[in-house]
DNA sequence: TCCACGCTTGCTACCGGTAGCAAATATGGT
DNA sequence: ACCATATTTGCTACCGGTAGCAAGCGTGGA
């Protein structure tokens, strides 16, 4: 395959200096009609591009941004990956996807980002333990910013969801439809940045008179980890101790535990018991689900940790407000 | 922000030229135990790495890998983005993941990638035309690869699920259940490159006998198109002309299908009407669902695609034998 | 006519590595 | 002890740009 032609091989055809070249495709450069022109026609010919690569190395700004996922089961990575991809783009950014793993952590990723000299990283709902991001490794690693959960960590802002707003308005909904047995299912809790959906959810019920509010662990935020959690509860509780609505972290878990409830133990949503979800994804909104749910600001997020990373904004913590989507899950009416 | 240290850094701190520190980061390289010693323990308290950026302006190898996808609504991207991300890792690649649109097309992201010098670009799944990518301004970019869809153009190796054996599986299946009047659900079709998929459809069809085959064409690959192009159908034809197995050319379109044949016209699936899909998506095993479908051999078209990139394998198109999933939506017995 | 000034162009030094040659040092055989 | 050979280390040149200084050039005013 050919070589790229670089500047000098341009000059070389202009007749000119590479400086030349170069000042010809840098806007704002003091240079004449002419010469641009002349640069222009041989650049054409050579199909020649500026190499981005050179120009991050020596401007110590590579426009590369790393954004780390672990959990490609949530079906709700993929519109917030869309919008994320489509902002950075527009501003010039380009994202990197890493897949964080057993086999390839948040310290790797991260001092891997930092070896290619990315300029912000973006945690996307990963799931990290504190300690994790204090590594004295990453001093001085590119800035980080969590997106779609909570941080802890001085210096790291988060960017999300209002979870204290939105589980009210969820559970304002849901006693106003006359459920007053609520049920929480909660995805794993080994992480101390668990989401505090389930702190509000508690209080909301708390100061409406239920003490009791039974919790349904799941393994992961997955539909299948939804199905079983569900399954093992209704299993172990008797017909009449059973709640009346149950209240999922996120979609992935209410779909998986809507499933189970309707075709393994033939209950019906909403009259036997209603589900709530969280994220709104797609398939929340098809009519074999119909699954009230709470949307997350995803554009208002996206523009919001981009406006942090190129400093248009204040690199700290923000909570945005999102939108209750009820539909016929909760609906006993 | 301390600006990162360099290998001269360290080298000052350990008393050596930066080169010797160069060489105790470079497997294989030629240097004493001791000296190795001395220059990690210096590059220890830096906390240095190597910078990736220069080495890849010197190498002119970035291990960066571009992969374009357009198509964020269809679920099934997202188990393959994370295969391809997580092989591409293990093998030292980073994804660069490019977001393509109207406001971003293919050339723009080709050209971009180029310009970051990326070893190989990946298209996966994306809708081009045959010119778009033999553009002039293309010549000498980074080597081509379709992954899960057809490519005609020469040098561009596409790696995809064998259509015609997928589709021979499928109808064999539905015949073998006794349907008998078929029906294909196909995806826009305004592209040279779509898939093989309805002319197999028909292929198989025809040789059984089976001369008319009504097609539902649907604006795009979703949900919502997808229960469109059956309402549509539905509304225009007579119960007694009516196909009694809809075929259709992924999961997605499926499943928006599969929801208004149930909840707006009252039909069952399978009784009244057979419906099948493409992809074994995640919703495609949900109960609510039940869909015989195929699945695309996703870490076998990931492996190779990745193995042709780093030239362990010849560059050339490949077509993969994938997985019936045969479900209840299909099952008439 | 001459010089001051502004715009344009070319230059050196640099970003942080790699490649491969040459010098310095270590090892071994006789 | 001494030289041949192998290993280790340092060096120059380079990858393809950027930054900012200095020289070249053209123009206008005195």
């Amino acid at each position: 395959m050919a070589k790229r032609p670089t500047s000098q091989n341009v000059a070389d055809m202009a007749g000119v200096s590479k400086w030349t070249v170069i000042r010809a495709f840098t806007p704002g450069a003091s240079i004449t009609e002419e010469s641009r022109a002349k640069v222009m026609a041989a650049a054409g010919q050579l199909n020649y591009r500026p190499n981005l690569l050179a120009r991050s190395l020596a401007t110590n700004l590579t426009h590369q941004v790393a954004i780390l996922v672990d959990d490609f089961e949530n079906p709700h990575k993929l519109p917030v990956l869309e919008r994320l991809t489509l902002e950075l783009q527009a501003e010039g950014l380009v994202p990197m996807l890493v897949n964080i793993n057993e086999r390839f952590g948040h310290v790797h990723a991260l001092l891997n980002a930092g070896q290619r000299q990315v300029d912000a990283v973006i945690l996307f709902g990963t799931a990290f333990r504190n300690e994790t991001l204090q590594d004295a490794r990453l001093e001085g690693a590119a800035p980080m910013f969590v997106l779609a959960r909570d941080s802890q960590i001085p210096g790291v802002p988060a960017i999300s969801c209002d979870a204290t707003i939105a589980i009210e308005e969820l559970c304002a909904h849901l006693r106003e439809q006359g459920y007053r047995r609520p049920g929480f299912m909660a995805g794993p809790q080994t992480l101390s940045t668990a989401l505090g959906r389930r702190r509000s959810f508690k209080t909301f019920w708390v100061r409406h008179g239920v003490e009791h509010v039974p919790e349904l662990p799941a393994k992961s935020y997955s539909m299948t980890s939804g199905a079983e959690a569900v399954r093992h509860y209704l299993q172990e509780t008797s017909a009449g101790d059973r709640i009346d609505v149950l209240m999922c972290e996120n979609d992935a878990l209410a779909l998986g535990a809507l499933d189970v409830l309707r075709s393994e133990f033939g209950l019906r949503v909403p009259q036997d018991i209603a589900v709530a979800g969280f994220d709104n994804i797609m398939f929340a909104d098809a009519p074999a689900y119909d699954l009230t749910t709470y949307e997350q600001p995803i554009e208002d997020m996206v523009k919001t940790t981009i406006d942090m990373i190129l400093g248009r904004r204040e690199r700290q913590t923000v909570q945005l407000r999102g939108r209750l989507v009820v539909r016929g899950s909760t609906k006993r009416t």
